[in-house]
DNA sequence: AGGATTGATTAACGCCGTTAACTTAACGGT
DNA sequence: ACCGTTAAGTTAACGGCGTTAATCAATCCT
């Protein structure tokens, strides 16, 4: 059954292949559901020929998240045009929570998954570019808005400020994805949360 | 090997005995590590018999956690008796911190792992007490607040601002949880992040 | 034509949660 | 005293998982 010889690009077709029906799988039911023996099972291939083109799971998992994760360093590239420091650093937090909530699988594996302290030294550092490349944007932005001086005169620590603000944004859209079925809590809308989030945020940090 | 005929107190023995060995390899290693077959080998056991005593393994969590959010549920009766709503509500949320960061892998389990829809429902209400009533607690120590019109005069949706809350000191925990081990981010100290978290909320969401 | 290589496969290992079938000891009743 | 029932265990087994090793067939190169 192995017609050979693939060509650079035909590889490169299979892979994308198996991307895809790992993304569908992914997306629609999580990691857990997202077998190797299901993938396989819907691209008509046997489980371990996918261990041909990714070392193993994890870096497929990482191919998915590289893959999606452009389209939200695209928005973020947007939104650093916005010349007003705060007003960038509110859209940067809906930004973040928009790619949230639409991608909720995407982040519950970037953001909500404790990673063993082991399996981070492994990495040859531009493993997590993603999340670090949002991180860094962050902290660029709350450092301009405190050489701006609109911080609040007692707040002096670029670093506790943006994890503050990271913080209260992760807050709304990690409990949302993980409580949204729980319906011993009369949730309020989504949006009015994510909104009274920033309002929250901005009145406690921002110079008035 | 069965000797038999236990009296009631020999077998609550036996199934302390399996939740304490649970508990040690769930505290230290979280819920994956925790497997029927390594618990029955800690105490001896083969790993059906636990079967005997837990209907599953979800059952067998539940008992931790329940014994275990006995001591969270006495903090919390405490912090109600103070009397001022809004230092009430400050401290219930320390509490909730201090619960969240020194029981992480409880607290992973109970707010940081979707539950899949189906298995809500099936459940007679009275599952998810201790969650239930900490949300309970809050949106009470909430309406305090607001009656007291301490709350910004545009504030007025009680489960609202109860959530916005919550999802602070959420946000805050569960990115510490998440995150604790990936340095590259140069956390802040865990208390000042906090402790400014508080401050944050307070100022965006108390009258002035 | 024949060997090396490539792209695949199947078998297998060791884990998991869980169910079914079986064993063995103790008790109750006659 | 015997026998059947039952309680408290056990082992075997199922189907799932990620992953590795061995194998197989088709193509390419010499």
């Amino acid at each position: 059954m192995p017609p050979k010889v693939k060509t650079e690009q035909e590889k490169q077709q299979l892979k994308t292949l198996i991307i895809d029906a790992a993304r569908d799988l992914f997306i629609s039911k999580g990691v857990e559901a997202m077998s190797m023996r299901q993938i396989a099972k819907q691209i008509g291939y046997s489980a371990t020929s996918i261990y041909l083109h990714f070392t193993d799971k994890d870096d497929l998992l990482r191919a998915i998240c590289e893959t999606d994760c452009i389209a939200l360093a695209n928005t973020f590239e947007g939104v650093m045009k916005i010349t007003d420091p705060v007003e960038r650093m509110v859209a940067l937090g809906q930004a973040y929570a928009d790619f949230a909530l639409s991608h909720p699988n995407h982040y519950r594996l970037m953001f909500m998954t404790p990673r063993p302290a082991a399996a981070i030294q492994s990495d040859d550092a531009r493993q997590h570019s993603a999340e670090q490349n949002a991180y860094l944007l962050l902290k660029t932005v709350v450092a301009a808005v405190y050489d701006a001086k609109r911080f609040r005169a007692d707040l002096t620590d670029v670093d506790l400020i943006a994890q503050t603000i990271w913080a209260g944004m992760h807050g709304v859209c990690a409990l949302h994805i993980t409580m949204e079925n729980d319906d011993w809590v009369e949730w309020s809308g989504l949006l009015e949360r994510v909104h009274l989030m920033q309002e929250v945020m901005m009145r406690g940090l921002i110079r008035e």
